[in-house]
DNA sequence: TCCTTCTATAAGTGAACACTTATGTTATGC
DNA sequence: GCATAACATAAGTGTTCACTTATAGAAGGA
């Protein structure tokens, strides 16, 4: 029973613009560059700053980068969603929980089956 | 599309000190006095700074203060931990999304059915 | 009544943190 | 080679925040 799976999990999402971060990545992989416009819309930030969030994401398995060219490609990372999910599922109503490790459990058989097909290649999480 | 639900759920949930009070919540109703006691079983803490942190989880609507005699019971509400895993739920496998709102909506019927039935006492109204 | 118990609030303080500007690093184009 | 673009890191700073001690308030027992 470990205090909260991924460390500094909640804590990275204790902060609004690292949520808001996070709402930016949910459709879909998006350059560093992408989001500070995004978030430059809305309010006034420096490219410093969310490069520190994006890190601050990174450390505690929430997203993750690859590097493509001279940009950096995040993307939401399962692991510490996952993570938080996980640690928030107690406090689920206890009718509900048999029926979400259900739901969990067929959907893993469904991923893992869908993984083991080398067909589709480059998969994108549809918003 | 909220930023996030009930404001200050996940700012609530950053730190370490009331994720600690929400597991300890989560067999059941605690005493406010037992809560710090078992706090300070592992770490050092004074009882005003369990009862501001047990201020911030309740503006945050992740927990609900019910007085007895001199005593303060306290109990997690579902209304705020339903706000963070409503937000998570964005991040989670597409394919597990169906069936987890099919989890949802069964258990809010056995819920419902359950509360219609008067019988077990002392039931307090979920906001 | 007074006294004790349980809990919340007030006030002050040190540390963590999110922000800024400035600079470094890496890849591409001329 | 040099210049530019995209992003990360360094260094410094102000504010937030979690903590402390001290005190207030409410309920129960003598």
């Amino acid at each position: 029973m470990p205090d909260s799976a991924q460390p500094g999990v909640f804590e990275a999402l204790g902060d609004p613009v690292r949520r808001r971060l996070m709402e930016l990545l949910a459709p879909g992989e998006q350059p560093a560059g992408a989001l500070v416009t995004a978030l430059q819309a809305r309010v006034h930030i420096t490219q410093p700053a969310v490069s520190q969030h994006l890190k601050v994401l990174r450390e505690a398995g929430l997203v993750r980068v690859r590097a493509e060219g001279t940009r950096r490609l995040y993307a939401v990372d399962d692991a510490g969603t996952a993570a938080a999910r996980a640690w928030l599922a107690r406090f689920e109503d206890t009718f509900a929980q048999p029926l979400d490790a259900l739901a969990t459990e067929l959907a893993r058989g469904r991923r893992d089956r869908r993984r083991a097909t080398p067909e589709d290649g480059t998969a994108e999480a549809a918003g």
